[in-house]
DNA sequence: GGACGTGGGAGACCAATGAACAAGTCGGTT
DNA sequence: AACCGACTTGTTCATTGGTCTCCCACGTCC
């Protein structure tokens, strides 16, 4: 096409040499240059419509401002679009650009190590591995020593920086809003997988029931597979024990989706009947299932953001990523109040509602 | 850390200059050097762990290798880590890269300009430019002359090359299901919105219809804003009606699951009194509300591995793109069976299911 | 006439590619 | 015996688009 403007075009229009053009254009400070002589290389520059060639610039400067992100199942999951946004729109703040690889959880640890070599060829100027769902994990061995932080998961040896989200506190406001409003009889939907949410959820439910002086029964805890039919079968478990708890804390939406159907198949109505609160806050699921699921928000764009940032600022030397190394950096997970929770009716707990009267579907 | 290797230090492990590492490692088919040789800096290369730098590579063969990725609202919708995935995956296959630019869709010309305009300071081959969803749009004035691709989404003045869903075939076949389990009265959901599916959806519902030989009323189309409380609101409507219709296509599965909690409320369980199909194939909804939704699925992937496949032929002079640019290309739309559809019952269209008798709730 | 200040340029360098050229070998020719 | 290609095997050098470290020319001041 047109031959694209180069440093020395704007040289010859302006009269000058590369250097002072490369002098003014990124105004360095030791150049000596004329304001008259500055102002014809501006306009010239202008007039030409030049921009410099980053990878040239890249070459010279050993910085090509650019950053690998590494995401395993990209699609699977809409998170993963919330955690690349935050990453992008940080980067792009600083004048960086994201270079995406994607990745799969069930990929062998050379092909991750490829991935990773393959941006260093690449010359990114740092790496950003991200996973869909929080865990530990072993990070490419040639990824130590880098500039990286890993986003929603932890490195088993503790070796990368990572930012993950605070799952304790999270599910503790979660449990902490249906005692608020005055349940006492407080079931947990859980997950079967060994992943580290499901201890941290599970022990953020015993401790904040604890707190408030609330009894814990194993049988208050049903767990099942992480999906609707999974939270489904756990809550009509739950909900047909003869002392029926008043409100549900479940492991994510989609379980808690299923316990809506399970709910109104037991012609329970939320949230008169019964309180429901999930997590993830799929909004998909949470905003549009009725009534519109209470939820525990996760915090992906804003762990992509803080990666991002923390690693340009390691990358330009503000910060050694080394520090944080040690302790993943937690993010809150913000409470988002709908309306799934409300007080529980104030009489005898055996009243229970006869199964198939009358009630409104739950969709 | 540690220096990387450079082609200096395997030629000076080789014992040759850097030109015959080049020439080896590149396969360059004019070179002459001898077997022997050959295999002294394949060594070299192997047990230095060299990888080229493809910033200076591409400095001087002007070529990156690296394909700008403009995306709308990168995170609001699960669709556009489908597209992603498909341009990544095909684009990684053949030893290209994809670099992330997010854009909004409200976003000024100017900003969309600066957009491109900064992919093409960092020297990208060429540029995917993906909408949320399908609509037309007046592209950037300097994405023009470029090997560029618009995916899910048209160029209003026809000069660059796009691929987006075949609309019309799509709604054809879950029309056309509903009919083939039998159906004879038909409804439709549709979007208020001024969009092509609009559109498109409601003639390909219409003319299903008369090549089927039903008759088409008015008020079988009812309109409302396409998420679950519009879907909700038209539903009811539609299924109030005296001769209400025994099948429902709705605009998208935000629609239909509205549609769901009004069958709900209406006593109408599905897919016996009524057989409901949506549009889109949003998995978190369309495979966990129940039963199990019948929906036509938007070729998110397959655009984007279409336009990647593609852009990367044009770019590599195998294909003209402006041979593709007078009319978009039309992907199919498949139709993923699943619950939600059934025959009609066969009984006098007038006996109605009381409101209010004992049901499953729909979730 | 040396020191100093001002304005600007030459040329190496970053890590590769590629066209052109050079050195060594060998058989054949005159 | 000397020379002449032809062939094999590598190497030299310019180039890509910038950045950056000197260095130089010219005035001026004391």
């Amino acid at each position: 096409m047109n031959k694209s403007v180069g440093i020395k075009d704007v040289a010859a229009a302006a009269g000058v040499s590369v250097t002072t053009v490369s002098h003014v254009l990124n105004d360095v400070v030791y150049a000596r240059v004329g304001a008259e002589t500055r102002e014809r290389v501006h306009e010239a520059a202008r007039r030409l419509g030049y921009g410099p060639n980053r990878l040239a610039q890249a070459l010279r400067t050993q910085r090509s401002g650019m950053i690998g992100f590494i995401s395993e199942e990209i699609a699977t999951t809409p998170h993963a679009g919330r955690i690349i946004l935050g990453a992008e729109e940080t980067a792009r703040a600083r004048g960086y650009r994201i270079m995406i690889i994607n990745s799969t959880s069930t990929s062998s640890q050379d092909s991750r190590e490829n991935d990773v070599a393959d941006l260093l060829d690449r010359q990114v100027d740092g790496i950003l591995y991200a996973t869909m769902y929080h865990r530990k994990l072993v990070v490419p061995k040639n990824l130590v020593g880098l500039p990286a932080v890993l986003v929603d998961s932890e490195d088993i040896s503790h070796t990368v920086s990572s930012v993950i989200p605070d799952e304790i506190a999270g599910a503790r406001s979660a449990v902490q809003t249906l005692i608020d409003a005055g349940h006492t009889r407080i079931g947990m939907l859980n997950n079967t997988d060994d992943v580290p949410a499901t201890h941290s959820r599970l022990k953020a439910f015993k401790d904040t029931l604890a707190d408030a002086g609330l009894p814990y029964h194993e049988e208050l805890v049903q767990s099942e597979a992480s999906e609707v039919p999974g939270g489904h079968q756990a809550a009509l478990r739950l909900l047909k024990t003869p002392s029926r708890p008043t409100a549900v804390f479940c492991y994510n939406d989609r379980m808690a989706m299923g316990a809506y159907r399970a709910a109104g198949e037991l012609g329970l109505r939320i949230p008169d009947d019964i309180s429901i609160v999930g997590f993830d806050n799929q909004q998909l699921i949470a905003e549009n299932i009725y009534p519109a699921l209470t939820t525990v928000a996760l915090p992906h764009y804003e762990m992509g953001a803080w990666a991002t940032e923390n690693l340009i600022d390691a990358i330009e030397g503000k910060t050694d990523l080394q520090l944080f190394a040690a302790h993943p950096t937690l993010l809150p997970c913000p409470l988002v109040l709908r309306d799934s929770v409300a007080s529980p009716k104030h009489q005898d707990a055996s009243s229970r509602a006869a199964p198939g009267s009358p009630t409104h579907a739950n969709t």
